[in-house]
DNA sequence: TGGTCGAATGAGAATCATTCTAATCACAGG
DNA sequence: CCTGTGATTAGAATGATTCTCATTCGACCA
């Protein structure tokens, strides 16, 4: 399936038209509708990552790791590290029991700008 | 101006359609460009905290606190609290600065179903 | 080999939130 | 009463995502 194949190459978020157009410039004659069906089948089997912009749109990712974590991504470029912080999700918990609330998950991403990106001004 | 009223008296994140459509129902003869040009300028000027869903869809929510916080909000009926994490703010730096990012910001949110949610089942 | 069924696919239409556009309105100043 | 300025409106345009449906592809069977 040539949309895994795309995201095992790639190291960085993707949007699914970048995707959808990467596929359609190399020759493969895939839709668009695939693509979406795919990211999502794959994002609902845990193989890649789903994170939604500011801007709306919603990037994927395959990422190494495959347990819970979260990313510090560069505003510029759109590198993207993975990183863990156990002590968040600790405090998650704490913050959700406080409240009451049960069936707690989190969403929690960094930006900021990576050394090269600050390097070239 | 009618848009900072109808925020005021909401609790809740709402979308810029749902403000829209209340305003309408309340007769209240509002375009949706004039609610979407007043909720980027509150946005900016830090009135109101803005917030994408994971549907790609953005919501808007005055707060009381103005400074630095993030959101405990229910899955079910979107009631939402204010809450701050000293520690994840730490916790943020330390992993920018150890990578060697700048300009960091953070994006938290936590989701889960609260006590009256879970008691109608 | 030829036929059939079902799942996956692709092209394009439909949908939904958001942004843009051009026309309109209120009103202050002359 | 005119005119210019800026905000406002309805509706069209945009862009991402989802839906529809006819078609294709493979496996399986006679």
């Amino acid at each position: 399936m040539a949309v895994a194949e795309l995201l095992a190459e790639q190291a960085d978020f993707r949007s699914a038209q970048q995707i959808h157009a990467e596929l359609r410039s190399r020759g493969e004659a895939v839709g668009l509708a695939t693509v979406y069906r795919n990211l999502a089948l794959m994002a609902e089997t845990g193989e890649i990552d789903t994170l939604v912009r500011a801007d709306g749109e919603t990037v994927y990712r395959r990422c190494g790791a495959t347990s819970h974590h979260h990313h510090l991504v560069c505003r510029r470029c759109g590198r993207t590290l993975e990183v863990s912080g156990p002590g968040v999700e600790r405090w998650a918990q704490a913050v959700a029991k406080e409240h009451g609330f049960t069936d707690v998950s989190h969403q929690l991403e960094l930006f900021g700008v990576c050394p090269e990106c600050r390097a070239e001004g």
